[in-house]
This record gives structure tokens, C-alpha cells and sequence, in this order.
DNA sequence: CGAATTTGACCCGCGC
DNA sequence: GCGCGGGTCAAATTCG
């Protein structure tokens, strides 16, 4: 239930804003669910919809089921998709339960070291079923030997009677206990397939890390040709003059760690991060604070950006000191594209009639407002996980069509996050990069897209053109996946992914982790490729771009994307994008490549954005 | 009583 | 200069 004002978010009249709560409900009110027949549950009226929200900053975001903490989230090892599943437009992680065992639930997926789901299924055999327990159980629930007094005995004299009841207790209890020991047979099972999952990654990650390596080589080798020492040199005194730009991602986590001048080294080291282990990100981040050597360009970023917040709260100022911002062509008119660049937004569109897409980030609303031409208002909200934090965000429901959830933000944040929040985190650092890589790429201040459609979309390149003369230039994370794209009307400027595999109302914890997955893959993409992929498009570069093996986005997406399809378990998908994108180099360990397109009918898009109409 | 939300007022940029 | 719309502020309100 909301605080303050009398309108909670069960009663909001419009039924279009959520206060952002990592809980995954469905609050949505039926006047906006124009879905029907679609299988959703409720939280019963004695559970709180606020049940799980963060209220304060201290209270960790990952007792969300759906949150991204560690290795030891609820994890069904099922990579492959799995066209019969049933269609499920919200996960309901509590079937069948009771409250209580939902919150039961909610406590072991979150204090456990196994699959919770199995281990609260052992855990609750555990409890029942212990042979002193079990016994009474199956004697109260046999309405026999409810007590074991002598007055029973003397009651009943029956011996034979009593023998076989006794016997068919000890029948039943041997049931349960050899079905205890199926289970911890398949839990020790499943735990070996997360172990063997893990190892893989681990392996393939080293392997990509060596091809980046000698990819960095030769990329170091081209910049000689491609101009970007020129552009040092334009800069003055080596330093690169930063492009006003805002950066929504990881100001003191990740994208702080890269040096300025994106050393291949050091862009290596940031590939090698593992895209599960953000945490690892956060003590790179602690240990390079520490003093760490040839860090020069992290000191520098934060000087930067402690600058720029001093200078102005307003989040893209403070991004656009940083000078880790990828640099990919000659500060032509600097001060008209900081103008132009300053209120660049990452706008997220997920199809969902949950309040929310679940970021990680803790939020609190300062205003409300109706926005011209949807009837739907506007709510802004704030990053309250530090104070002065200026990220923001305004969520929206979409006008056309109000099971679009449409969150945008705008900011930087000046703390560190949660690993839920730096997945997505990265999700809009990355599309924030890649609107900046297009612009970068354009001559005339009107992007081309050729990053996005090289990169991302090699077959659809005539469709990308994104305009940066605007003063609020947006990518647009479309996830909203439509079999038919004229089904939904879209922004004229648009990219599309196909996505294989994926319901067309996916639950909202595919919505909500989908940005995750894919914002893992577009920011390792954007590495892997993006960066290097500038200067007005090189020709000779991008050919040698669509030689390399790439590691397409596509299809890394239709491999997350699918993984969630087939399980919408964050760490299964997860590991099936991870596997994806570096299973490029090893196409025989993923369910990844094979899934674009042509296993599944049931097509849906994530759709890239681009426009500057804001 | 503290914290969060609500909501009207205010500010600012932009177009006419 | 004026109106419009987006964004923000802050007092009022509500809740735990």
C-alpha cells in the first residue's frame, strides 16, 4: 500500500504509475488490462502490495525471486526453449501456496546456498517428513494413533488392527523418505549442472578473454589508420575532450573503471568481468579506489565527475565530464553537442501489466504529472539509494497501448549498486553508448545508425536513422515484443530484433529481466565492437567488423531471450546469453546460435528506438 | 513521528 | 509577450 496522499497503487484511479517495487505484483488495474484471458495471480488482499519494498536504502533489493544477486538464485537448468510451456504473462512463484509459504518462499530464495526452489521443497520435506513427525502425521492423517497413551491402548485392544496400521505407516513413511532421497538426488543433480554451467562459463569467458586480447591488438594496430590518434591530438595535450553525453550507467562501478583512452588492456579486463558477477565489478571498483596502479584515468573520472555534479545536478552534465565516454569522433562543435546531447535518455518499453520493471534501484516519487496526449500521467521518480543521487526516471504507461510499461531514464548514478541495479544499469549505459556511437558516426549531426544497425542489425540497416539535433535524443529499448511489427505503432525510427522464442506477453519477470540480459549483451557488444566502431564508419573497418566473428546481438538476445522463454529464471537466461555471446568463439557450448529464428514460431521483437521527439 | 506519496504551484524552455 | 508543456518543488496528506 502506498504512503501518504491517499491513493494507493491498488487505487489509482488511472492505474498507470508504481512506486518502483522490485516485487513483482499485478496492481494493474482492470481498466488498463486490456489482456484478458491471460494467466496472471494476485496478491490476496492480506498481502500487502508493498510487502517487499525497499523502503529503506539499507534493505537489499535481491529478496526479489527476480533479482540478480548471486549464483544461488532460483535456477532451473534449462537452456533450450520449450515451446510448451504455458503462456504466463506474470511468474507466479508461489502456485498453489498459501501466504505464508509464499513469504516462506521469498525467504529461502533469497537465504539459501541451492536452487531455493528445491530446497525449500526438501527443506519443507525436512520438516514434515521427519520419522517422529512424519509418523504423527500419517497417523492423524490415517485418524489412527492420533496418541500414543495407555488409555488408547486400553481403549482399543484390536493388536492386530494396531499391527497393520503400524505397518502401513512405516510404508508410507518409507514412501516419503525414498521420495526425500529422489529429491536430494535431483537437487545434488541439478546443483552439478549449475556447477558444470559455471565452469563452462568460466572456461569460455578466458577463451574470450584471450580472443579480445589479440582482437585489442589489432585494433591498436588500425587506430594508427583510423584517426583516433588525430583526435588526441585535436584534444590538446593528449587528453580527449569528453562528449557531452550523458552515461546512465555505472559512474563508480563500471564504467569508471575504464580508462580514459579505453587502453586495450583495459577494455580486455572490463570484457573480462563477468557478466553475472557485478559485485566483482564493485570491489574492482573498491581495490582500484585503493590506489591500485596506472589508474590515473579512474582518478581522473572521478575528479570528473565529482566536477561535473558540482558544477550542475544535472545527471547528463555530470556524465558528460566523463571522460571514459567512448570518443569516436573529432570534437566538432563541442559546445553545440553538449547542448544538443545534454538530456540524452534510455528510455525502456516493456510489455507488462506489473507496476514496474524491476531495476535494483530504490525510487521515490516527487511528482506526477499528465503528459500531453496520453491519458495515462507521468510519474517522476528519484534514485534514493544516496543522497544526491541524479538519476531519474519517469514511468509511463504507454497511450496506445497501456500494458507498455514505458520507464525512462536519465542520470548517472554517483554510488554503487546493487547487482540488480548495475544490470540495469548497464542496460542504459549500454543504449546510451550506442545512441552516442551513432551520433559520433554522423557528419551532419543527424546519426545514421550505423553502429546500432551494423552492429546490431546488419540485415535492417535502411530502417536506422536517429536524430541527435534534438535537445533530448532517447534510445529507446523496445521489449515489448510484437510477432507483427505493425501491430503496435512504433516510432517511425526504429530497429528491430527478431526474437525467437519468446511469448508475446511475457511475464514480467521476463520483462523485467530481459532488459537485464540484454543490456548485459549490448554492453559487452558495445565492447566487443561498439567502441572501435566510429569514426563515420570506416569502410575498411567495417568490413573487417563483419568479418570478425561476431558476436551478433541478435542472436545473443534470441539465446537469453529464448533461455527465458524456456525458463524465465534470471540466472538460466543468463548463462544461456552468457554462453551465447562467448559461445561465438565456441558455437558448440550454447543453445544460443541455433535459436534465431527458426525454432520457435512464435517470433517477437525487441525493438531498439531511436528518437529525439522527446 | 518519521517517511513516503500526493498534488497544486511554480519555474523554465520553446514556439508562435 | 504569451501560452503551452515538461519538469520540479514543497506543503499537505497518509501510513506504519
Amino acid at each position: 500500500m502506498a504512503r501518504g496522499g491517499g491513493l494507493s497503487i491498488d487505487s489509482d484511479p488511472i492505474g498507470s504509475f508504481f512506486p518502483h517495487n522490485p516485487v513483482v505484483l499485478n496492481s494493474f488495474p482492470e481498466d488498463c488490462n486490456n489482456n484478458t484471458g491471460q494467466q496472471k495471480w494476485k496478491l490476496p488482499p492480506n498481502m500487502d502490495a508493498t510487502v517487499n519494498r525497499n523502503r529503506s536504502p539499507s534493505s537489499s533489493p535481491n529478496t526479489n525471486p527476480t533479482s540478480t544477486s548471486t549464483s544461488t538464485i532460483p535456477f532451473q537448468v534449462n537452456l533450450t526453449s520449450d515451446n510448451k510451456r504455458p503462456h504466463i504473462d506474470e511468474m507466479d512463484f508461489f502456485p498453489n501456496k498459501t501466504d505464508h509459504d509464499r513469504k516462506n518462499f521469498a525467504s529461502a530464495s533469497t537465504s539459501t546456498s541451492a536452487p531455493p526452489s528445491l530446497d525449500h521443497l526438501l527443506h519443507t520435506h525436512h520438516h514434515s517428513s521427519t520419522p517422529a513427525i512424519l509418523e504423527l502425521k500419517v497417523n492423524t492423517g490415517l485418524n489412527l494413533l492420533t496418541t500414543n497413551t495407555a488409555s488408547d491402548h486400553s481403549m482399543v485392544d484390536d493388536e492386530t488392527s494396531t499391527n497393520s496400521e503400524e505397518k502401513r505407516a512405516k510404508s508410507e513413511m518409507v514412501v516419503l523418505q525414498a521420495e526425500l532421497e529422489r529429491m536430494k538426488v535431483e537437487n545434488h543433480r541439478l546443483r552439478n549442472m549449475l556447477d558444470q554451467v559455471n565452469t563452462n562459463y568460466n572456461a569460455l569467458q578466458m577463451h574470450l578473454v584471450s580472443i579480445m586480447q589479440e582482437q585489442k591488438e589489432e585494433e591498436g594496430e588500425q587506430q594508427v589508420f583510423d584517426g583516433k590518434l588525430d583526435e588526441e591530438k585535436q584534444s590538446g595535450n593528449g587528453v580527449l575532450v569528453p562528449r557531452q553525453f550523458m552515461d546512465l550507467g555505472l559512474a563508480s562501478n563500471v564504467d569508471t573503471n575504464e580508462p580514459s583512452h579505453s587502453s586495450s588492456v583495459g577494455r580486455s579486463q572490463d570484457l573480462s568481468k563477468s557478466p553475472i558477477n557485478n559485485e566483482v565489478a564493485s570491489k574492482e571498483f573498491d581495490t582500484k579506489k585503493n590506489g591500485n596502479a596506472s589508474d590515473e584515468g579512474f582518478d581522473q573520472d572521478k575528479k570528473e565527475f565529482g566536477r561535473a555534479n558540482e558544477r550542475e545536478d544535472s545527471p547528463s552534465e555530470g556524465v558528460a565530464a566523463n571522460t571514459n565516454v567512448p570518443k569516436f569522433s573529432p570534437p566538432r562543435n563541442v559546445d553545440q553537442a553538449e547542448a544538443t546531447m545534454r538530456k540524452a535518455r534510455v528510455s525502456v518499453r516493456a510489455r507488462s501489466e506489473a507496476p514496474m520493471i524491476t531495476d535494483g534501484c530504490q525510487w521515490r516519487k516527487y511528482g506526477q504529472k499528465m503528459a500531453k496526449g496520453n491519458p495515462c500521467p507521468r510519474a517522476y521518480y528519484r534514485c534514493t539509494m544516496a543522497a544526491g543521487c541524479p538519476v531519474r526516471k519517469q514511468v509511463q504507461r504507454c497511450a496506445e497501448d497501456r500494458s507498455i510499461l514505458i520507464t525512462t531514464y536519465e542520470g548517472n548514478h554517483n554510488h554503487p549498486l546493487p547487482p540488480a541495479a548495475i544490470a540495469m544499469a548497464q542496460t542504459t549505459s549500454a543504449a546510451a553508448r550506442m545512441l552516442l556511437s551513432g551520433s559520433m558516426s554522423s557528419a551532419d549531426g543527424l546519426m545514421n545508425g550505423n553502429f546500432l544497425t551494423r552492429t546490431l542489425l546488419p540485415c535492417s540497416s535502411s530502417m536506422a536513422t536517429i536524430s541527435a539535433s534534438a535537445p533530448f535524443p532517447t534510445v529507446t529499448l523496445d521489449l515489448t515484443q510484437s510477432p507483427n511489427p505493425l501491430q503496435f505503432p512504433k516510432p517511425p525510427n526504429q530497429f528491430q530484433i527478431p526474437f525467437p522464442g519468446v511469448p508475446h506477453n511475457f511475464a514480467n519477470s521476463s520483462a523485467s529481466l530481459l532488459p537485464q540480459i540484454f543490456g548485459q549483451a549490448l554492453y559487452n557488444q558495445s565492447k566487443f565492437s561498439g567502441l572501435q566502431m566510429s569514426q563515420d564508419a570506416d569502410s575498411s573497418q567495417l568490413s573487417n567488423q563483419s568479418q570478425r566473428p561476431p558476436p551478433h546481438l541478435a542472436d545473443t538476445v534470441s539465446a537469453a531471450t529464448a533461455a527465458i522463454a524456456a525458463d524465465p529464471n534470471f540466472t538460466a537466461a543468463l548463462a544461456a546469453a552468457i554462453t551465447s555471446i562467448i559461445g561465438v568463439a565456441q558455437p558448440n557450448n550454447n543453445t544460443s546460435t541455433n535459436n534465431n529464428g527458426s525454432t520457435s514460431n512464435n517470433t517477437s521483437n525487441a525493438n531498439i528506438t531511436s528518437n529525439n521527439n522527446k
